[in-house]
DNA sequence: GATGAATGAGCCTTCATTCAT
DNA sequence: GATGAATGAAGGCTCATTCAT
């Protein structure tokens, strides 16, 4: 009933594609099914509803999200500063490639919210949280509530990537994100 | 059509509180005419469709808030720092107050975008960027785009509005808030 | 919502056609609609199913006849046998003239039954045990059991109006089952 | 395509069990296939159709009801009265104890009737119908139409074994039936 | 102007049937 | 022969919109 990872995967594309452009009731899943190349009733032999292939989008995207920023903490040894910079710059790259994935958020936080939802979500916010606290550890850093901040930076950035003025540089983007979070942990550049 | 100025109002506050907790296609117009204690029919007297009321609210939610923050500018003759500080404290209220863009902005972003909101979504980004700058010519604030920072600050605030942890404090949110933008913005606190 | 009793009959008299012509299955509500000359929708503000639009036929058929058979009773002042062959008749032709009607009781008889059925399904047992009673009492009629008996007579009644050879006179049948019957319980005929 | 006899014995017998506890649209092939421990596509292989299976049920059900009270009339040298309290009691046994023919039944009086069940279901009758004619030929019975009658008898038996009073003793109910059509066709008892 | 019963286009979902393995 | 993943036609149901009152 659900072998064939390849279709899944196809099926879980064509959705984030879609479910990215458009609002959730004008995305049909009609549309999904002929685009994906599948027939109507395989969705349903990888999802049981429409909700249900909306979620598993959701979470798909965002766990690789934090799955490739933790991937590059453990890869690099590097200060808190660079960390932060670093990941800054791979959720400014995700959101703009995709710019759907942290929109979708906005849905999910009207719904009851999953407890494996709940989980990946504080998990990139725990992963903020780490690199500031060993900042301040370190005299790096100053904040009095690592906590918010880390729930403030997603916000930052989704909202610069959305809202890019028109002939934006990716790069530039991204180094004065990072520079405005840094020196808002009170880092002198 | 549109004499009743204030059952139009009813129908605005019944929209945004119900837009603002569901994702738009689960707000049934039945439930915002049975909440706002108007026939259906009477909705489409004041608004042309689902999609017209929805913009609707966004506008009036959006260009409310906007107003509030220019006017606590006008009738203020503060410093870029302290007018900073106070924008983003009214911001976060307003957002906390009534989640109300959430979804709505959510939604909205995958719209094809009306001149009318495009031009009341940049008066926010101007009222920031034209506090940034006084900021910058008084050689308070360090920054090297602000209109990319303008574009921050919401997002920010949206953000940690949404994902408050708990039991938190909303002056101490805002306050903290406040410390981190201008810190961002080179302003030593 | 339901204020338009024409229509609800119009609707169940169409309903109780097509059910009595094709099983549940078969019968598709755009066809309702359609012979009913009302919208697809209509049908949703009368019953809330497809399910419940079936009962709805059911319970207002059987509760027909129910009422019908009573009603002779009440009205005229006869002896048991004379209303045991004359509720016979009732119900043959009853039967007769809507064929599925107690052909739909199969359908029932599988699902959870409500409780409005199951009342109503007594009301036509207690209706015939009570003439037999009334025959043990005056000395008329033989039964160890009128609670069994009066469970045979619509079933029997149904047998013999469903399968019944072509070319019948259904007067005729009505007296051979009235007789047969009436010589079940013990009267010399 | 019809090899293992086993294998279709096992499908019709899942078939019959489902068929026979839910109306027709809602038994699943999928179900079937499930209970009956053999793929989907194994079912095709057996049966042309679900129609089909449905009859086949319907048919070998029938068939092995008629043949078993034939057996019992050709097993044993009785008088048509007790022959006919013989075969009533076998067809409540059966129904009873298989109430396949409550929806089986329903469902086929709607359908275009097949040459073969037409031919079924009239052996069944002339079984009746020939006790029957025995019995008034020997002047044990008086009956002005026993194909009528032939016809009541298995409605009857059926209506008490779906409705038989909780509690009730099945032997009991098999001699109070018997009792009543015995007397029915003018035995004195 | 106000209403809400009526509408029907359109979508999600089901499930009998097929066919590649 | 056996399987069950894949299919897509078809139907139940929803809900934005209309219009007669």
């Amino acid at each position: 009933m659900k072998e064939d990872k390849e279709k899944e995967q196809r099926i879980l594309d064509t959705a984030a594609e879609l479910f990215s452009r458009q609002p959730f009731h004008k995305v049909l899943l009609s549309d999904v099914a002929r685009v994906a190349a599948v027939g109507k009733g395989t969705l349903y032999l990888y999802f049981k509803s429409k909700d249900d292939l909306y979620f598993a989008v959701l979470l798909r995207e965002f766990s690789s999200l934090v799955a490739s920023m933790q991937r590059f903490l453990d890869e690099n040894d590097l200060t808190p500063d660079e960390e932060l910079a670093g990941v800054v710059g791979i959720l400014a790259r995700h959101v703009y490639a995709r710019s759907f994935n942290i929109e979708l958020i906005g849905y999910v936080v009207t719904c009851p919210v999953t407890e494996e939802w709940q989980r990946l979500r504080a998990s990139l916010w725990d992963l903020f949280e780490g690199i500031i606290q060993r900042g301040i550890d370190q005299g790096l850093f100053r904040d009095e509530s690592p906590a918010l901040t880390a729930r403030y930076i997603s916000g930052l950035v989704r909202a610069v990537c959305l809202f890019t003025p028109a002939g934006a540089d990716l790069d530039e983007l991204c180094r004065h994100a990072a520079t405005f979070v840094l020196r808002g942990l009170g880092v002198q550049r």
